[in-house]
RNA sequence: GGGCGAAUGGCGGAACUGGUAGACGCGCACGACUCAAAAUCGUGUUUCGUAAGAAGUGAGAGUUCGAUUCUCUCUUCGCCCA
């Protein structure tokens, strides 16, 4: 008998489809739609285990979909703009685009082995101007609704590369090539307005039911909409500033104000500037970087003015007020006031500046005098040592009072303030889409007209430059415009601006005139199940959430607001990770073991390796597994079969070889089994007849749980299924059987296995005649409903006993057969039952005097 | 420090709305085939116990006739934020 033949078979299905163009979809207004989207790859050179991961679910649901009649939209692009093609290009002398370009076929080769059900005609690049030349029109349009603005901020700095650094690429305080300690420098740079949203972005996730909860609790944290007020606190000194506003939650513990800090970017500062002591200060301010975290860790430090800020509840308290390295400018107003007692950080910065630490909430039934030693007290309580505050139950009573009382006196109003900050878009870098914008010689901002896009890339320049390689480019970055001499912007943008709208793009792939077309996306979206890497829940999915909002925002009416409807985030694939005896890291293709105990290195057989905890397959720790030799080894089928198989898809993966194996001998054990149901001999007995009876029961009942496995994503427990399936299988055929209703039933499990593993099932179908166009067999529900069933007997909630009776059997003739049946009234041991719980066809439990 | 989640055999994991815990796979053991090995097939495999039986889903409590599932406290781990 022959093996089953992978490599031929899959290579004629995937021509067969790709000829057929089977997966190509159009509108059609007969049918559902189900637009099924996978995070799309950025091209950095081969696929990775995570990619077959991810694609192999999306790809089972699309062609389940797709057999459930379903018109499915199934598109695959690059994400193909970004630094590491620029970073390759600067090593090894080589175009950006050429190096981009080589990927994507390399990678889309491999895709392609896997078998996967997409729509290659809606194949999209984002580093092509037929892509890039829509986002600059959107980028015009976003500027004419007011929505996108310029303005000075903040950036990584590296002094040594005189490069801007993105925050990942700061590794401890320092750049991630040139070592050189990263600075905080301020440029002028594009942002998004993102913040006007707040509210609606948050307000939206209300209406995403299909989207995991975690996800939703990330993206509403980091919105961070939060209550409080805004208060206006005079000032004294000797500056045309008489008051300062400040954002507060918390403006029931005003009483233990000791300090007021404000950011060195507050307007205040301009009377600081030509103060030596302060230009320090903010010299040392700026050796921290830029993210919230760096901040936080950073030593709280603080630069006294000669100023005095006058408690808005009572004028006897007066405090200084500093600069401070950790008030941001663009969180609140820039202000913050100091309250010791009631916040850690203002406690580190009273105890270094030795300020006053005035304790005003105190724990609610606590007697004798309460004070704060190390740590602030932040928890519930009653308010004290605040006047017309006192006995106020913090927090439900205080801050409420406390805004009412301040709105009365029009010194501080109610105010809903938002973490969440505008989004900068402006990339100092050349591999990026170019920012539709000039300057005249009178540094004016001039949107450049729309008939002049695409602005295109100049290619195959000087990447080895300090700094940003477009600055360098002055053939391409003089321009006129109007008769009058302009220089371009030469930052490019953020390649998350790339990805926020190219589900998009998928609707309409060919519409020269617009990113999109309304008609296509009004059938089209929202993206019924969109799927990928929970390490974007934020990002990524906030951005292309608020690039609906701002598209549809004053002239477009979407009707469906959010771009994605479910989101399902699949886990990592992990592996063992390995080090030599230098500490060097060793992938998994050079380690044997013999024992399962002791690792060896292959090249030198006597030294030991050490084995490390099992870890998110990465090219840094050498632990990864390469997609492409396993499916050359295995086959398309059995890696999709085994990277199904052993786990959840939302949960980790741990990469077993042995597991693989096992998937490789599935299908080849079951092609045996294939070859002896096709080549089965009818009888026609009684005894045939039950046997089909018993198998259209299994199958039905298969088909049932299998379709609401597909439902919930229970991947691994369908291939479970599939193997229950072939154990029943071979014990089935032993038996006499009627083959015309043995095929029925077997067609129709092949159909079930399409999804999963569809160049083995095809060719099954194909070789018992069936055509090509398959749909999702019906359950027959006679078949679902069991004649007999087990009855679990429990004693006082012990279980005894399995009783097999007729299904529907009432309470009393049960226990009638539990009284009089030698096998069961042992139980009894002649005791009154006192109660029974009867739970019909399922279990019965005697509680016993 | 705050938020969210998880914990089930030697391992990965299953168990519908509170109703037979351990499906399915890996590993392991034994057996068959073989001169032998690999491959393949068969049987077994939570723990203790020869057995009847008992215990058992991170620990401890609670609700219930009945808890892996619900509630509370704790421990450990993971993720996100600070």
């Amino acid at each position: 008998m022959d093996r089953y033949n992978f490599k031929t078979i899959e290579s004629k299905w995937q021509d067969f489809w790709f000829n057929n163009k089977t997966f190509k979809s159009k509108i059609d207004k007969n049918k559902k739609k189900f637009y099924c989207l996978e995070m799309f790859p950025y091209p950095s050179g081969k696929i990775h285990m995570g990619h077959v991961r991810n694609y192999t679910i999306g790809d089972v649901l699309a062609r389940y979909k797709k057999m459930q009649n379903f018109n499915v939209l199934h598109p695959m692009g690059w994400d193909s703009f970004g630094m590491p093609a620029e970073n390759a290009a600067k090593q090894n002398n080589l175009d950006p685009k050429d190096w981009t370009n080589e990927n994507i076929s390399v990678m889309k080769s491999q895709l392609k082995k896997l078998g996967l059900s997409i729509d290659w005609d809606r194949e999209i690049s984002t580093c092509s101007s037929e892509y890039y030349k829509h986002q600059q029109l959107f980028f015009l349009e976003l500027f004419e609704k007011g929505l996108v603005y310029r303005k000075e901020n903040y950036v990584n700095w590296d002094p040594v590369d005189e490069t801007v650094l993105a925050n990942e690429q700061v590794i401890d305080g320092k750049g991630w090539r040139s070592g050189a300690k990263v600075e905080r420098k301020k440029l002028n740079q594009w942002f998004f307005n993102i913040s006007k949203f707040s509210e609606d972005l948050l307000k939206g996730l209300d209406d995403l039911h299909e989207w995991p909860k975690k996800v939703k609790v990330m993206q509403k944290n980091w919105i961070g909409k939060s209550f409080g007020c805004e208060i206006d606190f005079k000032i004294e000194g000797n500056k045309s500033i008489d008051k300062i506003k400040c954002f507060t939650t918390r403006p029931d513990t005003l009483f233990g104000f000791s300090f007021l800090a404000v950011s060195i970017d507050h307007p205040l500062s301009k009377f600081y500037e030509k103060n030596k002591d302060f230009i320090k200060f903010k010299e040392e301010c700026s050796k921290t970087g830029t993210t919230e975290e760096s901040i936080a860790q950073a030593d709280k430090i603080g630069f006294k003015t000669d100023l005095i800020a006058v408690n808005p509840l009572s004028n006897k308290i007066k405090v200084p007020v500093y600069f401070a390295n950790f008030v941001l400018m663009d969180y609140g107003f820039g202000a913050v006031f100091g309250c010791p007692a009631h916040d850690q950080r203002d406690l580190d910065f009273a105890k270094k500046y030795k300020l006053s630490i005035t304790p005003v909430v105190k724990p609610l039934n606590f007697k004798g005098e309460f004070s704060i030693k190390d740590k602030a007290f932040t928890e519930q309580g009653i308010i004290f040592n605040s006047e017309f505050l006192n006995g106020l139950k913090v927090p439900d009573e205080s801050i409420i009072k406390t805004i009412e009382i301040l709105e009365k006196k029009k010194l501080g109003r109610k105010k809903i303030n938002f973490r969440l900050k505008d989004w900068g878009v402006s990339r100092q870098r050349y591999w990026g889409c170019p920012i539709p914008i000039a300057y005249d010689e009178n540094n004016t901002i001039i949107t450049v007209p729309k008939k002049d896009l695409p602005i295109k890339l100049p290619e195959k320049i000087k990447l080895d430059t300090k700094g940003n390689p477009l600055d360098h480019q002055l053939d391409w970055k003089n321009i006129i415009i109007d008769g009058k001499k302009c220089i371009r912007e030469t930052d490019t943008l953020d390649t998350f601006v790339d990805s926020s709208w190219y589900f998009l793009r998928f609707c309409s792939p060919e519409n020269t005139k617009y990113g999109f077309e309304d008609d296509e996306i009004n059938y089209w979206m929202p993206v019924d199940q969109y799927i990928g890497g929970v390490e974007h829940a934020i990002l990524h999915l906030l951005y292309s959430r608020f690039f609906m909002y701002a598209i549809n925002y004053k002239n477009k009416n979407f009707i469906y607001k959010e771009p994605f409807k479910g989101l399902f985030t699949q886990g990592m694939v992990c592996h063992e990770t390995y080090k030599d005896e230098k500490n060097n890291w060793i992938n998994p293709d050079d380690v044997f073991t013999e024992d399962g105990k002791n690792y060896f290195k292959k090249s030198n057989k006597k030294e030991k390796i050490k084995v490390g905890p099992s870890e998110s397959m990465s090219k840094s720790k050498k632990n990864t597994i390469d997609p492409e030799s396993i499916i050359d080894n295995y086959g398309a089928d059995a890696v999709r079969l085994f990277i199904l198989s052993d786990s959840p898809p939302e949960k980790d993966v741990q990469w077993s070889e042995q597991g693989m194996i096992a998937s490789y001998k599935f299908l080849q054990k079951f092609w045996i089994l294939h070859q002896n149901i096709k080549n089965i001999t009818s009888t026609t007995s009684k005894e045939s007849k039950i046997n089909s009876e018993e198998l259209k029961s299994f199958t039905n009942q298969l088909i049932q749980k299998v379709t609401q496995n597909l439902e919930k994503f229970h991947y691994n427990v369908i291939i479970a299924n599939l193997y229950e399936t072939y154990n029943f299988f071979i014990k089935h055929i032993n038996k006499p059987q009627d083959k015309e209703s043995l095929l029925k039933s077997y067609i129709k499990i092949l159909k079930i296995m399409t999804p999963i593993v569809p160049h083995f099932a095809s060719e099954c179908l194909e070789n018992l005649g069936e055509k090509n166009e398959t749909f999702w067999p019906e359950i027959d529900k006679k078949y679902l409903v069991k004649k007999n069933v087990d009855i679990v007997l429990q004693i006082n909630g012990k279980k005894r006993a399995l009783i097999n009776s007729k299904i529907n059997i009432n309470e009393e003739t049960l226990i009638n057969e539990i009284k009089t049946n030698n096998s069961y009234n042992k139980y009894l041991e002649n005791k009154k039952i006192k109660r029974s719980i009867y739970i019909k066809d399922k279990l019965i439990n005697l509680i016993l005097k």
